[in-house]
DNA sequence: GTATGTGCAAACTTTTTGCACTTCG
DNA sequence: CGAAGTGCAAAAAGTTTGCACATAC
């Protein structure tokens, strides 16, 4: 699946952010990485052409972008944080033992799911959003 | 759901470990925090009783604890360790912008899963488990 | 012009490591 | 007794912060 991010400084703009060459860059940066980049990948990846982006900014923007829902850190049991470009509704395999986790789209999962819970009321909780953390093995 | 775990010392047997105070102490202390307790806290909770039990031993003991599968680490967006003494299928419901989650036991949807991916193929993958994160707020 | 963002470097938090000593089985 | 586990303290890894300067709008 090939993700459709025509104009970066359109989804920063949409949040009311000021667009800087900073912000086009790292967001830029973790569109290009795609495989749920730590923050260590994404400041290495934007230093290698930008040398003058810092660090402490990249980390700020990260925040910044996560605060403002333009992309969501990635939950993993790791301890250190990745992150996600991709906001739409879709699930993550994660390998046991390995960092490695890839993205799943399943249509009939998430109409599944979506009906499921239409129905089902869980008392004293609100969702917002559902994601199937499914856990094995890469056989390839 | 109450939790049962009458013999601790069972459990760590079983997995061919030694059977030490440490390990005992670290093991009633994440059933007894329930709540996905941080590293922190089980370190805090551990040392208010047992002061002589050293941080870096709880560290490796929780290591040793997730590596055996007798506890597992928590999937957070948090940068943090966190863990779960309960071992079986059960989701978790994450709160949006807080480091609040609590289990979330359903048999149906337990089925319906095991159903649904008995006989959907993930090319590539081999399933050993699946856990729901329900993201949303708390309404209580 | 002013609010917002950036760069730098230091501080802080969390986790890992190495090694001598201790304990379980 | 020997392999496995513990305590200590230092180091490493990852993240946050404060403040002077720069930039978007």
């Amino acid at each position: 699946m090939k993700l459709e991010y025509q104009n970066i400084s359109q989804q920063i703009k949409q949040k009311g952010l000021k667009i800087t060459t900073q912000r086009i860059i790292v967001l830029e940066a973790i569109y290009d990485l795609g495989n749920h980049p730590s923050t260590d990948e994404i400041v290495k990846f934007v230093q290698e052409k930008h040398p003058a982006i810092s660090q402490g900014t990249i980390y700020k923007t990260l925040d910044t972008f996560v605060e403002n829902k333009i992309i969501q850190r990635v939950e993993t049991s790791g301890g250190i944080f990745r992150y996600d470009g991709i906001t739409f509704m879709h699930h993550h395999l994660h390998e046991d033992g390995t960092p490695r986790i890839e993205d799943y789209y399943d249509e009939n999962l998430n109409n599944m799911l979506i009906d499921y819970f239409a129905n089902k009321n869980i008392p004293g909780f609100k969702v917002h959003d559902i994601k199937l953390h499914i856990k094995g093995e890469f056989t390839k």
